[in-house]
DNA sequence: GTCTATAGTGCGATAGAC
DNA sequence: GTCTATCGCACTATAGAC
């Protein structure tokens, strides 16, 4: 006999999307995610700093993806080639079977500041790893972050195209027609 | 004889600012904050909805300077352009005398991710609005989205270059030299 | 202005896995 | 023995309700 169930952590992360969607976030206590997974609230804190973390797992693989996805491309490349090599990995990890169970986890997030702030603070802890990277390649300040910013803005903006009602295209799809969008719009007199 | 002294509210802010410089956000708590400045804690919390924002007064003003930036240019310019003179507006929100107590209050952000998260999600809320002033001037989508927080991350990065050490140039220069290097960004081959 | 629920922390105890 | 997941209890501060 076993003292406690395996995989408490995803537990406690299934519990919390299902019980944030039928009450919301705000009404639903870091003890009720913790009972309805069978496990005490002190443990529930153990495994998440705060209740928003819940929601906010495997970010530190999603910003590696990044990285690593701009380090793909030949030496010399320009900054938003490498930038579109890490925006291609990174939309690899959101396959189609992927993008009902995204569309739940957005709307929870959509519904409430709090979680859209940690979901910021995430974003740009992306952002600065990937400047890095490109930091690291040879680009220079301002170029890199800007490059950097405007690659997770462009990843935003199409996973949000990507979860739209009716919405068929693969994710990779659409990141390339939003980054096509970003080039047009920056060279002089794009876009009118 | 007046029942309060005036002005509780700057005074809170005031306070603030200083305790979290002396002895760190987190370590600060509300009633210390409120004593400071003569009040009760309760006091503090009907001027503010959390502790987080009395360091984020002003916003709304911030966020109109650069709505109302976008209209000024002609119907029909690029959406760049518009978003071009809303950077200009919302440099001159910035003069000489203002850089030394932006410095504080950019250290105590930086200090902690909790103020950064904040920061991010107002920031995040004036490039929405952003994004609406460029559509009502007739940019579609995904254009308005891109252009407005491209601007966002120009200013952001333009802002944290003025504070630098030794970075003399006045806020729009330095807005102006990092615009510029974000459409050079988008040159094919550019800045390599 | 008071009262209260909840988030989140610190510390110690327990029990299984290795 | 050590390591790790869990529980239990006491505690503070935030924030909202009354």
């Amino acid at each position: 006999m076993v003292r406690w169930e395996p995989g408490g952590r995803s537990r406690l992360q299934t519990a919390a999307v299902e019980l944030f969607l039928a009450q919301g976030f705000e009404q639903t206590t870091a003890a009720q995610i913790a009972e309805s997974a069978g496990l005490t609230e002190r443990t529930f804190f153990r495994h998440f700093t705060d209740k928003r973390e819940v929601l906010f797992e495997g970010q530190e693989h999603f910003q590696q993806v990044f990285v690593d996805g701009a380090a793909g491309p030949p030496r010399g490349e320009a900054p938003l080639v490498l930038v579109s090599a890490a925006l291609a990995r990174a939309a690899d990890l959101f396959p189609q079977e992927r993008r009902e169970g995204a569309r739940l986890r957005q709307r929870v997030i959509a519904a409430n500041p709090a979680l859209q702030e940690r979901e910021l603070l995430k974003l740009a802890g992306v952002a600065a790893a990937l400047a890095a990277a490109l930091r690291e390649r040879g680009v220079h300040e301002p170029s890199a972050t800007l490059a950097a910013e405007s690659g997770l803005t462009v990843f935003t903006v199409a996973f949000g195209q990507w979860l739209a009602e009716g919405e068929e295209r693969p994710l990779e799809q659409v990141v390339g027609a939003v980054l096509a969008e970003l080039t047009t719009l920056a060279r002089p007199g794009g876009n009118a």
